[in-house]
DNA sequence: TCCAGGATTTGCT
DNA sequence: GCAAATCCTGGAA
């Protein structure tokens, strides 16, 4: 078993955070089955100051009221009226700040997954859908079943939580977050990380 | 392989 | 009322 990742990791800056995160496996406990993915592409976003942020400039509605608490619980969004978003508070209480999860590589539960997602047992599924398992964010989140009831879940709990994984020599890519060109000049900060060569990777 | 367009509902203005 | 931290499909190339 692999050590779970502490309170203290994750209070600190979202990019830092983003990029650390690389390489972890996040995990969600579901009816005693244990579903794990290898995160593979991940994006910082920076609270107040940040554009992109759902908290830019102060913003705290109902929804984004759980990055304004301490680090280490997960915010989930819904998106385009059909997808859910996993991202991790990041900082302390009062600063909103957040890594959103856009990409994972299925470890444990492939079953379990490609039910989610496709009706159908890992082995029946064509070479694309194997891809398209997780290779998303909405996709992660209908793979791993994360929706709005996981929002405000403690990841230093033993049901939603990421573990240490395999993090040495990898390479990290930097590039511009995805889908948020409304964001001005936060478009072009390169806050998106990836792991370079990875499959899973939504977007190259 | 690529691109355009549609799906669908929430959350805030 | 409108835009959204996305995904899927179909048709063209």
């Amino acid at each position: 078993m692999m050590k779970k990742l502490d309170r203290e990791f994750y209070n600190r800056d979202s990019i830092v955070v983003a990029k650390e995160l690389l390489g972890k496996i996040i995990v969600h406990e579901v009816d005693g089955q244990r579903i794990a993915a290898k995160i593979v592409e991940t994006e910082g976003y920076m609270g107040i100051l940040d554009k992109a942020a759902h908290s830019y400039g102060g913003r705290r509605t109902p929804r984004v009221e759980v990055m304004y608490g301490g680090p280490g619980f997960s915010y989930v969004f819904f998106v385009y009226g059909m997808h859910n978003c996993f991202n991790i508070v990041t900082r302390e209480e009062g600063v909103p700040q957040a890594v959103l999860i856009r990409a994972a590589e299925p470890i444990d539960g492939l079953d379990v997954m490609a039910r989610s997602r496709f009706k159908k047992e890992y082995a029946e599924l064509s070479r694309s859908q194997e891809k398209a398992l997780t290779n998303g964010p909405g996709k992660l989140c209908a793979a791993l079943s994360i929706d709005r009831r996981q929002n405000g879940a403690d990841l230093c709990g033993d049901v939603l939580y990421v573990e240490e994984g395999e993090t040495q020599d990898i390479r990290i890519v930097h590039s511009k977050r995805i889908g948020i060109d409304y964001a001005g000049e936060a478009k072009d900060y390169l806050w998106r990380f990836y792991i370079e060569n990875n499959r899973y990777v939504s977007v190259i």
